[in-house]
DNA sequence: ATTGTATACGAAATCGATTTAGTTTAATGA
DNA sequence: TCATTAAACTAAATCGATTTCGTATACAAT
């Protein structure tokens, strides 16, 4: 709240013009008069504010991220990974967590729209269906980047993993070893992070000519240990057999190997298990669980590239494409399905 | 970037000063004028440019979260719960992530000041030594509240667990069932928060006239499930007997039980477990681990509530006192220390 | 009739930068 | 020599609000 161009202009009795300029590197200023500048304005410690050159601007330097559960190893993580490279880039992370509640992610859009960031980084929760606030960002200032849980019907930037593919492999991978009906679990039937899945997984069978059992198709909300045990429970209490276990998370599969541990089944002979997030509890109890690793840090890597990429095209008022970028995820293989 | 003040003024014939004296409930403006102001605000979708108003009022509604290690249960969930409170209350977050790096910290502290949010809460890394950064921002426009592990050196707005009131009420619990070599497994010799939990030890100890063997004193940076179990391993291999544990989150208790498990021992009769945090993983395995329950949201609420009282006495230029909230943790006894 | 006092409103300055549209000076070219 | 051009700089407008200081009107009090 102290040091302005002005007192830098007054010093060196040039004009604040001068001084703005040769800040931000114009060409019709002087070498000369640049690095004196520059020295000055180092030495007594300017810093431009930014809320001033928003006015004529119109950047703020500010990226939204919004999360469908903050409160996850995968978003916190993610999270993580985002800001390290926003602030390594000169921007600031305005953190908006959903709460999986899509009225939230509405009125969070809203809030970032009002602070007019440069960025929107947004994964859906996975009750969205109504892509309207998207839209409306769409035809705001700030550029959109969807990521992990996208909209199908949307048209903007999407930086997702490849999950239609790596189920169908890891699917494949059971059949070869001679399972056939295996149970999946997944996050939602409208997310379209958990319909890719499920279509992967729907392939493989299709590929194999095996029939999928509704039965063992099994929608968990919570996601945690307790709940793959209860799952696991009331499928061998409705005499639902199963041999083969893909999950959306490495608790859900862990809990309900619990279950099935507890019951005298032998793993892998009996059934095989595999989680996805690849997370510690996966690795510490026996037998170690088999999980989908995805690259969290990549996927912080692109969406940020995705985004200075096209702030640089806008500078140059180029007209740009929207891009969709797959992240190769890949089956961390462990004793729980060898 | 679209609709002004002035737009409002030519629509309604009147000036721009009235239209924002008018959303602002300035008393020199009559009521009529007030509601046809901001119906036809509300009807055109009329919001303020914040950053054109932080021009005069050196406010932007920006709040600064500065946190060690977002990518754990505790602090994710922790800022969750800030962001939503920060939100209700018209404000926005911009978090950021320490990654245990006292250097990244003081990072993180500039780009606020930079930013001039009104205010800045954070958590001290484990290592941080230097309150040369939180000074700097004493003195700069944002207030300042520490929260969780804060420092004893440095004088400003503090809420706290009453880390050393629980664990010596906790030490105590176990010394009361005959417990005496009990090991302690701290997050750092530095932090304030970690030094608070040391000296509750030792006070529950001297209270009880036994001594404290160094020995079972150990530091753990990981704080994962396989530290526990290793820590547990050197123990025994060293000969260091213990009849009690406790640690400062779950995973490490419950990494340690498996090895003591493995090894033959009768938990809790021949060894007591205490874990902080509360975490699922406690509940899930047996025995069930007792552990220390903080309340986050409580937290969340109080810090924010300090916050917003400082504001107010801002505006009304009052001198306000630091203050120091201290939130009580609770022991959940489960089976593994009864 | 004159003074005083609320009440309701507005002109213009201001916050701290950027940017447009010149201006000055010196060098170049015909 | 005179017109051009390039390089280096600046005055002033601008972004979108807030705030200070004044003014006009109506009404009550003297």
């Amino acid at each position: 709240m102290k040091i302005t161009i002005k007192d830098i202009a007054k010093a060196l009795n040039i004009s604040t013009t001068t001084v703005s300029k040769a800040m931000n590197d114009y060409s019709d200023i002087g070498n000369e008069t640049k690095k004196k500048v520059k020295k000055y304005a180092e030495k007594i410690g300017y810093e431009p504010n930014i809320h001033a050159s928003f006015l004529r601007t119109k950047k703020t330097k500010l990226i939204g991220i919004v999360v469908p559960n903050l409160n996850t190893n995968f978003y916190s993580e993610l999270v993580a990974s985002l800001i390290v490279r926003i602030t390594k880039n000169g921007y600031l992370p305005i953190v908006l967590n959903s709460s999986e509640s899509e009225q939230v992610e509405g009125e969070n859009l809203e809030r970032l729209m009002r602070q007019k960031v440069d960025g929107i980084f947004i994964s859906l929760t996975k009750n969205t269906t109504s892509t309207d606030y998207l839209t409306k960002v769409m035809s705001s200032s700030s550029s959109l980047i969807t990521f992990s849980n996208t909209s199908k019907v949307i048209t903007c930037n999407k930086v997702v993993f490849n999950d239609r593919a790596i189920i169908k492999r890891v699917t494949e991978y059971l059949i070869n070893k001679g399972n056939s009906k295996i149970a999946f679990i997944r996050k939602s039937l409208i997310s379209q992070n958990s319909i890719n899945q499920f279509i992967g997984f729907r392939e493989a069978h299709q590929v194999n000519e095996l029939s999928i059992d509704n039965q063992r198709i099994v929608v968990s909300k919570q996601g945690t240990l307790s709940e793959g045990y209860r799952i696991a429970k009331e499928l061998f209490n409705s005499g639902i057999q199963i041999d083969g276990f893909i999950s959306y998370n490495d608790p859900l599969a862990h809990g309900a190997m619990m279950f099935y541990k507890e019951n005298g089944s032998n793993i892998p002979n009996d059934i095989r298990f595999i989680g996805q997030e690849n997370s510690e509890i996966g690795t510490f109890f026996s037998p170690e669980l088999s999980s989908i690793k995805q690259n969290l840090s990549l996927m912080a890597e692109k969406i940020m590239h995705l985004f200075l990429e096209e702030q640089a095209e806008l500078k140059q008022k180029k007209i740009s494409s929207f891009k969709r970028e797959e992240i190769e995820a890949e089956l961390i293989e462990r004793a729980s399905s060898i």
